[in-house]
DNA sequence: TCTGGGGTCCTCGGGCCC
DNA sequence: TCTGGGGCCCGAGGACCC
């Protein structure tokens, strides 16, 4: 007797927020937006301290700050978005993504704290290690989000898998002290759907006999692989609700979206996806990239942005080195001051980690792109990835000197 | 006053080889 | 020798996600 699939996502709710609440307890339901800044505490105490109270506060104080005394988002000067805003912040209209600037006028209380991703990701460990313990079958989805595997855990049928998420839940709150809401379903899609209907807290159970009454309602966009532009050439059909797309004959998706993304909306759409969870994912690229403080010239700014430049390899290298790989797709992104991007990249014989061979190919591929314009962007990038210890002949941090020989064009690396 | 950073996957066109 | 595929790889760009 075969069992039937029962996929579970979980998704941590209100995340960066409820971790900085763990630290700030005294800023628990108000308006928060964090973003303008990747230093966390250090970056906060350092701007707390520049005011003009007396006291220099310490790391041993941030639970004792008076709310009065943190930065407002109306006093924020300078480029940046919103990584993520609390519920009650939310509530201002204001959310992820959006300029800092146009926050502030929409929610200038808000209290502005920098992100500390370290501390994100500390956390992300920890629930992922206590979900782990209970249901081995995981697969990460990001900093904040899994999907699991019920199927076969203990008591992942009871109930449609409520018992066993139940537990997950309480496990986690146990050991972190943060909510979460859990979806589960026959597959991920639906599962990926189900986390959301309850948030935050929530449990949601799917079966395959509730996708009329439960999904089809809904709007297409709520489907993970519908985004904005396709949504919006769904709409140009008349095409809102999932149910109206499910309704759409299967040839006519692939008339006008191509042979796989029509079929593919229309799986979604019947809510079908045989996609398993994988608990092991290699990457296929690292990169680095920054946004400058102001638009830079290739040119006129040419000292700075060589800087940049040559941080931005050091970064990646030294990104590949400790996680263990090296790459031999090597490439850049630019983004001009009207947002228009260009991407340049070049494959070289070997693979590589090493700074410099990585800023020397880097240089070559920004040759081929127009620098009369201003750029607001600058990154760098190396794919095709492999695992050093998968070829463990090879030096570890450094490239062969045949491979670099190889590459003849890539020596002429000058400032770019 | 706009619009981050780090990824994945897909498509399309061109070059190359058989 | 000429022409016409098909298959594959590479590079550029786009859509999407967290």
């Amino acid at each position: 007797m075969q069992v039937p699939r029962r996929i579970a996502h979980l998704d941590m709710d209100a995340f960066y927020a409820s971790v900085e609440w763990l630290r700030y307890p005294q800023l628990k339901g108000l308006p928060v937006v964090i973003g303008g800044g990747r230093r966390g505490p250090d970056e906060l105490l350092a701007r707390l301290n520049a005011g003009p109270h007396e006291r220099a506060w310490t790391a041993a104080d941030l639970a004792d700050i008076p709310v009065e005394f943190f930065p407002r988002l109306k006093d924020y000067t300078g480029r940046g978005v919103i990584t993520t805003a609390s519920y009650a912040a939310r509530r201002f209209g204001v959310g992820s993504a959006m300029g800092l600037m146009k926050a502030a006028r929409l929610c200038p209380q808000a209290i502005l704290l920098p992100a500390d991703f370290e501390q994100y990701r500390r956390y992300s460990r920890a629930f992922k290690a206590v979900i782990r313990e209970i249901a081995p079958v995981l697969e990460d989805r990001g900093i904040d989000e899994v999907y699991i595997d019920f199927t076969h855990v203990p008591g992942g049928q009871r109930e449609g898998g409520r018992v066993l998420a139940r537990l997950i839940q309480k496990s986690i709150a146990q050991a972190t002290g943060l909510s979460c809401s859990v979806g589960v379903a026959p597959n991920k899609l639906l599962a990926k759907m189900a986390s959301e209907f309850d948030k935050p807290g929530g449990i949601s159970i799917v079966h395959e006999s509730d996708l009329q009454t439960r999904i089809w309602p809904l709007p297409c966009r709520k489907i993970n692989g519908i985004g904005p532009k396709t949504d919006a050439r769904l709409q140009e059909h008349g095409i809102h609700a999932i149910g109206e797309l499910a309704a759409c004959e299967r040839a006519w998706l692939i008339e006008h979206f191509g042979n796989s993304h029509g079929a593919w909306l229309h799986d979604a759409a019947w809510g079908r996806d045989e996609r398993p969870v994988l608990t092991e994912t290699e990457p296929v690229s690292m990169s680095r990239e920054t946004t400058f403080e102001r638009d830079l010239h290739a040119v006129r700014d040419r000292a700075e942005l060589g800087a940049i430049f040559t941080r931005l390899a050091e970064q990646v290298a030294a990104d590949l080195q400790r996680k263990g790989y090296a790459g031999k797709t090597i490439g850049v992104k630019l983004r001009y001051d009207d947002f228009q991007i260009a991407t340049r990249e070049h494959s070289v014989a070997g693979y590589t980690n090493d700074a410099r061979r990585i800023r020397q190919v880097a240089g070559q591929c920004l040759k081929r792109v127009d620098l009369t314009r201003k750029l607001r962007l600058l990154g760098v990038r190396v794919g095709t990835l492999v695992k050093l210890d998968s070829i463990s002949n090879q030096p570890q941090t450094h490239t062969m000197p045949w491979q670099t020989a190889m590459d003849a064009g890539a020596e002429t690396g000058e400032l770019f």
